[in-house]
DNA sequence: ACCTGAACACCGTTCAAGT
DNA sequence: ACCTGAACACCGTTCAAGT
């Protein structure tokens, strides 16, 4: 008789903080954050929920974890970039970081969210962070100036630029919001205006099936060219 | 004997959509968004979980009405502004506008937070919208530039910029994080080196303790100009 | 050291029943 | 028409118990 089994097809894996918690990821991104549970998570895993909590705390530990994921992944995707700026051009080289980090968020479309309900920073966002900070104090900005615009930036400095409502809420595609948006014409003048106009234009660009991208580029752009003249009046 | 009961002390007001969202609203003004749950809000009302459901469909509909809420505090509050920039000063009248939103998003802490979650406007959110268009149409933007504009904007339109993390997440008051970034002084040159300058210059504004009224303004004054600049070229 | 079963105190919600 | 009691299917979490 065998006294040690060998490892087999029926052989499971250890549990581990770090499989907690690319388990949770992965979650996340098949099934939306609602889907999120312990118990949920712990059958992903082939576990009960109650041996979760010997490698994570609670649920919101889980939170910050998958947090902290997201945020290394970001730090790795921002460190294979060749910047493109040189020791010149800063917007350049934030805009590159920036928008490194964005991609990284559209892969996991919950985390935005879960970002914002965290309290404290994991090493890995403060050190994002840091790297942010350096390239405005590279590029001549005074501390106070830096401080100013590492708020002006908020989200944006991590990639993203939090969407009130959802994509298609004011959409002509629902008949709905159609029908509201006639009887309401003559009481919304500039929204109609402008859905029409942007609409005809452009066909595939509504108020409510707006280049999501595009739009993050123009505001963060505002944002850079306005401390660039800050900076250079300082 | 009577058959009718006249109204005394026992009589108890009758439940209508109206009073189920202004109880919300105090309730999560008063305990926190956390304690906004149905049994919660109908021990306010003295009255049973499940009669809630008679006036509105569902906990969902609940966030709905209490954004719509605040939402017609914010239009209200804006009605009743004496526009300091009257056809001249564009920029002036859209910093007193969303200053306004400001001030009762201030007296209801939850509500960005909620606002966020929503997937359809209401009605009295779709004319703030309206109104701050009209602004920039008014000011001679073009349709597409107004919408670029819009987007830039954000939740800024609304007077609040979602902050990252806690107010004191990097605050030097914990001990923890004093210790924590005694030891990273070295990885964090740049962070740790803005948080001492600011300190010395003003010892009430850390990075974790700064001043969230001249962050928001600083913010949106940098949207405002560079939006300014892009309106005078177009 | 690591995992589990049973149980607790909550949720939102349904449905049939009361007045 | 309006409100309620009992019940259901979930949550996160605890604790003592197993191996």
């Amino acid at each position: 008789m065998a006294t040690q089994p060998e490892p087999s097809v029926e052989y499971r894996a250890r549990l581990s903080r770090g499989r907690v918690l690319r388990a949770a990821v992965a979650l996340a991104d098949r099934d939306g954050i609602d889907s999120l549970t312990m118990r949920n998570l712990a059958q992903e895993l082939d576990v009960e929920a109650m041996s979760l909590y010997y490698h994570v705390a609670n649920k919101e530990a889980v939170l910050d974890g998958i947090v902290e994921v997201v945020a290394e992944e970001i730090e790795a995707a921002i460190g294979q970039l060749e910047l493109p700026g040189g020791g010149d051009d800063w917007r350049a080289n934030m805009r590159s970081m920036i928008l490194a980090a964005r991609q990284v968020l559209l892969a996991h479309p919950w985390a935005p969210a879960v970002i914002e309900t965290r309290t404290t920073m994991c090493p890995p966002i403060i050190r994002h962070f840091e790297a942010v900070l350096g390239v405005f104090l590279g590029a001549g900005f005074s501390y106070d100036l830096a401080h100013h615009a590492m708020h002006a930036l908020g989200s944006r400095a991590l990639g993203f630029n939090q969407e009130l409502f959802a994509p298609d809420s004011v959409s002509t595609d629902s008949d709905d919001t159609l029908e509201m948006m006639e009887q309401m014409a003559a009481e919304l003048p500039n929204l109609v205006g402008m859905m029409m106009t942007i609409s005809h234009d452009d066909p595939d660009s509504t108020l409510g099936w707006c280049d999501d991208q595009a739009e993050f580029e123009f505001g963060l752009d505002l944002m850079l060219d306005g401390l660039e003249t800050l900076r250079s009046r300082q």
